[in-house]
DNA sequence: CTGTTAGCGCTTTCAT
DNA sequence: ATGAAAGCGCTAACAG
């Protein structure tokens, strides 16, 4: 059987309730008696057990992770650096992989719940209906709450961001800066606020370059390799852009590979630049300009966020924005007349 | 306050036992009571307080997974199969991330162990001497294991591994097939039982095949892109390989790199087969023909091993050897005399 | 088929 | 400064 706080008080001579008190560092003890408790515990090897502190009320030290695919390297980023704070802060993560399915994410609400976890950070969007009900179950119920890369304006909980509109604006900056008028954009399905931060941004750097928007080079994608590639393929064929921001990394290295399929080269003929700065950038041929979200130091943030919360340190919601960084590699280079 | 198992006793009229019982399917009962109490369970929104019942034995659904880094695609997409499988069959997963460092090793092992677990996966390496005496510390609290990707011959678990010997044979056989003979290898440090197994199915593949292995093309790197990309130009500066088989993906992306910035064009100059068929594999230019690791099933695999051991339905432990799968992309093509 | 009751290991008043 | 005792919510042996 594994060794109890009564062991530990028989050995020490004392009553269980000192022993608990040594462990929680409650109430007075004199140091005398705490060094003896102490030692027998060493001694012991004791540690307490979870559940029964548990079921009086305390913590469980367990932190809810929701995200919608950790096999995405963004997302598996994201993560790693989640796990990474909160096993310093004295936390552990429980893992929930949604698949970007609905019922999942209500599903694993409930059984975090049960679990008793001490508080959720969100990295999905919760737009369906049923997870929103869910969502205000949970908050109803003060579980602390934390969403990452996601803002829900209206909900009352920590939010960890990067500022998709300055992400945006950096990215044709960039391209401004090299010269390029003609530029494209692919970009997702429209839905996310991301999404519409970034081109957002992009516009306003568009309009403060006095150079117009050409609607027609803003070219929806269902986010995928495939569809990345067909669609900057189809635009390559129709017309001629002198630089593309794609709105993530994938995208990007699609619009590469369909660039280089009509013996195109990149950036010579054709500037690309990316968004998130995944471990792609560093992968493809040529290493990708793209702007970086600080994946590590949002997911530092947010359970750090979170941590407070659960130690009743804060009790008003807190909303941190950090700011993209350009990281310049080899897609992108200045403009030069083409040759025809 | 949330509601207990008494208040359902209560309103159904009940004791508390009979409660535990419907909940538990133990015993008998008879159908109206079951239905009845059910109902009431439903209406009144019950969930059982899982501390309570870890408490009395009962098991946590939690297993703790042990990995060196989730961030990396491959693990990320193995821990997503891991829990995704895992979900189905009503456990949650407690990642820890251990960054390679064996001190986090050990520690995780301990903080498991505290958290009540009911079983432990691993998929790092557990090399070092302090980790190994952890483990067999929790061999020996019959905490149920099991270890994927990764060999312990001499310990008691379950374990799931790919056959690495038949991967490095397949790409050999690939690669012959197509007519190459001069083949280099870029391999990491050789310290681990899979690349030494690659090698060996690497070798068996060119003996049969009657081409006698030259070993200065056995090039060894420090298993990243940079260092793959440096040893692989001076192997192209020094010498002329018509294939190379690199022993992961991203070790095939630094060898495309460095081929590309000598002129020389994959595949038709050099053709270059990878290992693992991550996501790089499509995402690069031209894509990788790979020897694929059936992550998803070897996580499957692994977890429902372990469930098995974890309801007592075994006692025997068991080893599984999956095979890998060579897909063939456009990064290899046959061999044609080069023409100076 | 159902109920009574004794713990599981710990925290927390309330005494002393 | 320390201890006795009452739960926390549940399971399981025992009794009917």
């Amino acid at each position: 059987m594994k060794t109890t706080i009564y062991d530990v008080a028989r050995k020490a001579g004392v009553s269980i309730t000192t022993v608990s008190r040594v462990i929680n560092h409650t109430g007075r003890i004199s140091d005398k008696t705490r060094q003896r408790v102490m030692n027998v515990m060493k001694e012991m090897e004791y540690t307490p057990n979870v559940h029964a502190a548990a079921l009086t009320g305390k913590r469980t030290n367990i932190i809810g992770l929701v995200t919608p695919d950790i096999s995405n390297p963004f997302y598996g980023e994201l993560a790693k650096s989640i796990e990474e704070r909160a096993d310093e802060l004295g936390f552990q993560i429980i893992i929930c992989s949604t698949d970007y399915d609905p019922k999942k994410e209500t599903k694993y609400f409930s059984v975090l719940k049960q679990k008793n976890v001490d508080g959720i950070i969100f990295a999905t969007g919760i737009e369906n209906h049923d997870s929103m009900a869910a969502l205000e179950e949970i908050i109803n119920e003060h579980i602390p709450l934390a969403m990452i890369s996601q803002d829900k304006p209206l909900l009352p909980m920590d939010i960890v961001v990067m500022d998709d509109v300055l992400g945006g604006y950096e990215a044709a900056k960039h391209l401004l800066s090299l010269g390029h008028t003609k530029i494209a954009c692919i970009v997702g399905d429209g839905s996310t606020t991301g999404e519409k931060d970034r081109i957002k941004g992009f516009r306003q750097a568009m309009e403060e370059a006095n150079v117009p928007v050409d609607e027609s080079l803003i070219i929806p994608t269902r986010f995928s390799l495939e569809s990345g590639k067909e669609e900057a393929g189809k635009l390559l064929d129709r017309d001629t852009p002198t630089a593309i921001f794609a709105f993530n990394d994938v995208l990007a290295c699609a619009a590469i590979q369909a660039a280089r399929i009509r013996g195109m080269k990149v950036p010579d003929d054709l500037s690309i630049i990316g968004f998130d700065n995944t471990i792609l950038a560093e992968m493809v041929d040529p290493p990708l300009t793209t702007i970086a979200q600080p994946i590590k130091e949002m997911g530092q943030r947010v359970i750090e966020l979170l941590a407070e919360e659960i130690e009743g340190k804060r009790k008003t919601k807190q909303k941190i924005v950090l700011s993209p960084e350009l990281v310049i590699r080899h897609s992108t280079s200045p403009f030069k007349k083409r040759i025809r």
